[in-house]
DNA sequence: TCTATTCTTGATTAACTCACTCATGAATTA
DNA sequence: TAATTCATGAGTGAGTTAATCAAGAATAGA
């Protein structure tokens, strides 16, 4: 049940572009130096974020890296989910990425306890993540 | 956040063994069957749940293994914490082996915010695995 | 245009973990 | 004593994690 390093590090990154959101970017150096990053490291972290559409970046002297979209609009859940992959323990329970388990004797007709218990896990996981934005997360508190 | 195929395997070989619990004893081999889990890792499993003080076993011919404690006294967070480790997603935020972040700049005076929402999810994922019990697994019901 | 700066891409790596597999030994029953 | 079953420890191949490296392309300023 583990957030690997790269969603860490790519929370931390997007924590320091969300603070100064709509003000100035931020290079990747500046970033690593931050929030202690391997530079390289991080660089592949933002590529991939930015392929996914949260960041803009810009090249050459004066580029840098920018939150293309609100803070209120970007949730942990996608951020890990683009970095990590899907949030279920288990891929017959998730929701954005399901797959069916091969050797499960209680197959697809769900009457797997397995399947049971870790439905409610990935609906707890979700319902924290998805529902906790890069603003909130920039300001430390807990949405109700 | 991934659950490994070892625990997955140790839940669905504790399930056969609830549900003859109190009645007879099982034999690797029919678990194995039963739950087309691969025998030799089956047996790694098993050993390190005995080894936990969850089951018993015997040797020999008419050997086996059983569970010692009551199902309700087993909860599926115990048998996780066996085979997988903690179930808090970060080091930090584990209340049964905690860790503290070699490279977070927030460091232990925990302001970090990667700790504050992971500090939830770990409380959402073993408030719903810590009351789960080996029972209620095998009767594929949820606890209020 | 030239140069320094910065992002971009793709390849490569070492270490580790996962999911087994194998070989050998020890206990139990018949 | 022979067959059966658990017990222990070592080994293995594939894949993942967490980087690292090298070379290229865009941008700004001189």
């Amino acid at each position: 049940m583990k957030l690997s390093k790269k969603s860490e590090y790519g929370l931390r990154a997007l924590l320091e572009l969300t603070l100064v959101h709509g003000k100035m970017t931020l290079q990747r150096h500046h970033i690593a130096t931050r929030q202690h990053i391997p530079i390289e490291f991080l660089e592949q972290i933002l590529l991939a974020l930015k392929r996914a559409g949260l960041l803009s970046s810009r090249r050459g002297a004066k580029g840098g890296y920018a939150l293309i979209k609100s803070p209120r609009e970007i949730t942990l859940g996608q951020v890990i989910r683009i970095l990590d992959g899907p949030l279920a323990p288990i891929g017959c329970v998730s929701k954005t990425a399901y797959q069916k388990c091969g050797d499960c004797p209680y197959a697809e007709h769900a009457q797997c306890p397995v399947q049971h218990v870790m439905g409610s896990v990935r609906d707890a996981i979700a319902g924290i993540l998805d529902h906790y934005t890069l603003d909130d997360f920039a300001s430390g508190h807990r949405k109700g």
